[in-house]
RNA sequence: GCCGGGAUGGCGGAAUGGUAUACGCGGUAGUCUCAAAAACUACUAGUCGCAAGGCUGUGUGGGUUCGAGUCCCUCUCCCGGCACCA
């Protein structure tokens, strides 16, 4: 029999594209990357975020982050693992939707081309993807299960209506939520954002916001990506004091009847003998009470005049405005006065905008002396400055130099029963007190904000909500109605009902005029053909909601649907649905499939391997890990409510020095360079720029160094007929790029990984004989980064072999990794004098390596007396030192 | 302001407290060629030296250690995130 090895194609040049399409196909055609959901023994789902179309195609960042994750996939498949690695298209919203804009196509219509081409693409990457399960989240077999998500809220009391200012993109003529506004800009557009007070949907993820923020801990993620979580999550402990609101003669409005009362939240109540002063924001309930003349509280006319005309400025000013007028304190003094009942002092109630409606409490206690806003605050107004606390410094001065605001912790003064406390322990001993008085309640408060659902746009899902005004003038609701009481989480509901399982999804229709409004109100607003609906309950006339839903709720759940997309009515399922839904008086899923459907969910979820963007380390994996927490309370999933164990946060590719992008006219498109030097180049050159947490400089002539090593390569392996059996001068080295390329394949370290195949490569083409062994594990090393290539050579070596991608990943022996001889060096006093190689085993003794050292010429020179202490690191270094 | 992460040759980067600059790019010289490209070979931190070899070197200044890019403290600068957050 022919050695295969003599068997294989000679003087053949390296041709990447006639070998790279060919594989391509094969794969999918031999389902090479298509594990059996069913029946997997060992499941490993490698997730990499899905690309949302905001061009015409992919650019090198994407290829960048493909490969990463791909990389490890094909590593994990090579261990013996069922990778299950699937990709879609998140093409439903305002990053689509924006581009269909610019270039004047119909989004619907756009996003067929995209399509193809990003699928293109895709494939032209040589990413083992399971072409046989793809989702587009514009799909309607895709959003239906979108829309039953947002019923599935509803039904849980999770969504709800509230009208609110809210961040209104001008230009993009939509509202945002506060993740997408950077620095009061548009994170779209980058256009100032404005204020608009409009009735939106919010889900109330800030129920949540505990667990969110407790789960952040035992999650496998890159470290950066947990620390934003937490302060985006941003829990505080504190306490909200509450304050009797009194006349300046001490006396209560309202003639004491319903006595009135301002609450503020402060995580530093130790302080509170320093309190001097209380502010609320224009948007405080209070300010309203004032301002409406039918009221009680007895305040002057000039004061209500300017309450007034602060308020109306403060409306008109953007969140940039606000922000860069923030160094100047504006306010004004409302006549009333809060009560201290520590110490019977009264605070003036002032309104300022630099305290914000929504956070906290809307009210701040102000303590000038130890907090620098407030001492600003005060010195403007001239309100007095106490000091309560003595940091380290020991100074007890007063304070009126905003240096000396001491904010850090210290010693209690002019604090009564606190005096002489360290801080931390005056806050336990104040809140203890105040609780005790009922003079306050310990609370926990939240940086996070419900999440705003609401979109204005044509391009996304519709909100599948119907409001009727019939039931609306009864009273009734989908709660009510469903034999639910009314609680504080649904009354805003009345007239709403949800579309009914059967009659989703509700198709987004084309229509021609699906440009945005900028009146605060959908495209579709215009279609009373789409709006105008009957009531699910009464049956009467009724009409549905326009907006539609924001793309993040899309994305929050594609890792599920990816299990299912052979199944138009089963987005997921478990044993709820072998029950009957407690909420839903129908149960669409069949029955029969549920079972198989929650095998699935927990054989492969949750996703053993996330890799993405750190952009989305705020907003796409927070709302995701909510939406895995609903649905595991919904019995949904009933293995976890963590949807990513473990996430790898990649880099970023940028080009000459600056983050890609169209108006810098830097945009590297890899087509262009998968054409002149394959895929196989493409995807080792950019794993070889640097760590795959860092990203890195996209520079040409990197390219051309990766191109010149596999053509080496192959070069290599194609005179590798004349190769010998049973070499053993290369086994250690073979052992040692084993190792290293494992390990750094599992802490993905790619960059690093490449260059040990390099050495190995450069070791190996020095060698006068060759183990084929060598030949068959490097390539196995190299298949990950170059699929196409090695799988060329692999076959050329195996006549009917099964791929490459299949074949078990080399195995090292630790007790092979050690070389025959090794580097001894030798140091005087630290410093490096001089080196020999020595046997091994004599290398680890002590007595050998110093007799050894000791007869070097140039070690001699440097030896007296005196330096007869001596430092021995077995095989690597021996230091003789000085006394 | 707060929270992260950094700073190493001409460039990207590599270094369990143990030979700093692996690997690659770029550069210089050479082989091949009429010539060029490609490919291959050698050299490539600075500095003094004919050489052998010496000295200096990982942003700054100190410290710990036989030994520090790595550990501790000081400062400077750069990148990312958050931010009138109470």
């Amino acid at each position: 029999m022919k050695n295969p090895i003599e068997e294989q194609k000679t003087g053949e040049e390296y041709h990447p594209s006639e070998i790279e399409s060919r594989w391509q196909k094969k794969w999918e055609e031999d389902k090479v990357y298509s594990p059996d959901l069913d029946n997997a023994k060992k499941p490993f789902y490698n997730l990499m975020m899905f690309p949302y179309p905001s061009a015409g195609g992919l650019h090198v960042g994407n290829v960048y982050a493909f490969t990463g994750s791909d990389i490890y996939g094909r590593f994990k498949r090579m261990q013996g693992y069922d990778v299950l690695q699937p990709i879609g298209l998140d093409g439903f919203g305002i990053h689509s939707e924006n581009y269909a804009l610019k270039i004047g196509e119909h989004p619907m219509e756009q996003s067929k081309i995209t399509e193809q081409n990003f699928y293109r693409q895709l494939r032209s990457i040589g990413n083992g993807f399971d072409w046989t399960r793809t989702l587009e989240t514009y799909d309607p077999r895709y959003y239906k299960w979108t829309q039953w998500i947002f019923i599935l809220l509803f039904k849980n009391g999770l969504a709800y209506r509230k009208k609110s200012p809210v961040n209104w993109c001008p230009d993009c003529k939509t509202v945002l939520s506060d993740e997408q506004v950077i620095d009061g800009n548009c994170e779209r557009c980058s256009n100032l954002v404005e204020k608009k007070d409009l009735e939106q949907w919010f889900f109330r993820i800030t129920k949540y916001a505990d667990r969110l923020d407790k789960n952040i801990d035992s999650l496998k993620w890159s470290e950066k990506v947990k620390i934003s979580q937490k302060q985006w999550i941003g829990k505080k402990d504190g306490i909200n004091i509450i304050y009797p609101v009194v006349y300046g003669n001490g006396k209560a409005p309202n003639n004491g009847k319903n006595s009135l009362s301002v609450t503020v939240f402060t995580t530093r109540p130790d302080t509170n003998f320093g309190a001097t002063f209380v502010v609320i924001g224009p948007e405080h309930e209070l300010v309203t009470l004032m301002l409406d003349s039918s009221n009680e509280i007895v305040i002057s006319r000039n004061i209500r005049d300017e309450i007034n005309s602060y308020v109306e400025i403060g409306k008109n000013k953007t969140e940039m405005e606000r922000m860069v007028d923030g160094r100047i304190k504006t306010g004004v003094f409302t006549g009333l006065y809060a009560f201290n009942n520590l110490n019977d002092a009264k605070l003036p109630i002032w309104i300022s905008d630099f305290v914000i409606g929504d956070v906290g409490t809307g009210a701040v206690v102000g303590v000038p002396g130890h907090d620098v806003r407030d001492f600003q605050f005060a010195t403007t107004f001239g309100i007095p400055i106490i000091r309560v606390v003595v940091g380290k410094d020991g100074d007890t001065s007063e304070i009126t130099n905003e240096n000396n605001v001491q904010e850090k912790e210290g010693t209690m003064i002019n604090s009564k029963f606190l005096d002489d406390m360290e801080t931390s322990e005056a806050s336990n001993k104040i809140m203890d007190y105040l609780e005790e008085k009922k003079w306050g309640k310990r609370i926990t408060s939240y940086h996070l904000r419900d999440w705003l659902i609401s979109r204005q746009r044509y391009w996304g899902p519709p909100i599948p909500m119907i409001y009727c005004s019939n039931c609306a003038s009864l009273g009734k609701s989908w709660f009510t109605v469903n034999g639910l009481k009314k609680n504080e989480d649904n009354s805003s509901m009345i007239g709403w009902h949800p579309v009914l399982d059967d009659k989703l999804p509700i198709e987004l229709p084309h229509i021609e005029d699906y440009k945005p409004l900028g009146t605060g109100k959908s495209p579709l607003e215009s279609h009373p053909e789409f709006y105008n609906t009957i009531c699910p309950y009464c049956r009467k006339e009724a009409k549905r909601e326009t907006d539609v839903s924001d793309t993040f709720l899309d994305s929050s759940w594609y890792f599920f649907r990816y299990l299912f997309t052979e199944f138009d009515n089963i987005p997921f399922g478990s044993e709820i649905f072998e029950q009957e839904s407690q909420l839903s008086n129908k149960s669409y899923v069949l029955k029969e499939k549920a079972g198989n459907a929650a095998k699935r969910i927990r054989n492969w979820l949750p996703v053993a391997q996330y890799v993405g963007g750190s952009e989305h380390s705020v907003l796409h994996l927070l709302y995701s890990r909510f939406i895995s927490m609903v649905f595991k309370d919904n019995g949904l999933c009933s293995n976890f409510e963590e949807p990513f164990s473990n996430f790898f946060a990649h880099g970023l590719i940028i080009k000459d020095g600056a983050k890609m992008s169209k108006s810098k006219g830097n945009v590297v498109i890899p087509d262009i360079y998968i054409q002149k030097y394959g895929a196989d180049t493409l995807r080792t050159y950019l794993m070889f720029i640097g760590p795959f947490s860092d990203g890195g400089d996209f520079f040409d002539s990197g390219l051309e160094g990766i191109y010149r090593f596999l053509k080496r390569v192959w070069v290599l392996i194609e005179k590798s007929s004349t190769a010998s059996m049973g070499v053993t001068a290369t086994r250690v080295m073979r052992h040692k790029t084993i190792k290293k390329v494992t390990n750094d394949l599992s802490n993905f370290r790619y960059n690093t990984a490449i260059s040990a195949l390099m050495e190995y490569y450069n070791f190996l083409v020095k060698q006068e004989r060759l183990d084929r062994e060598d030949y068959l594990v490097f390539l196995k090393l190299l298949a990950p980064f170059a699929p196409h290539l090695t799988e060329e050579l692999w076959q050329n070596m195996h006549m009917q072999s099964a791929s490459i991608h299949k074949q078990a990943w080399p195995t090292y022996n630790d007790s092979l990794l050690v070389d025959d001889e090794l580097t001894i060096v030798v140091q005087v006093n630290g410093k490096l004098r001089d080196s020999f190689i020595i046997e091994s085993d004599k290398a680890m003794n002590k007595n050998e390596v110093e007799n050894v050292a000791r007869s070097l010429d140039r070690i001699q020179q440097y030896l007296n007396d005196d330096n007869q202490k001596i430092i021995f690191v077995p095989g690597k270094i021996i230091n003789f030192v000085t006394n």
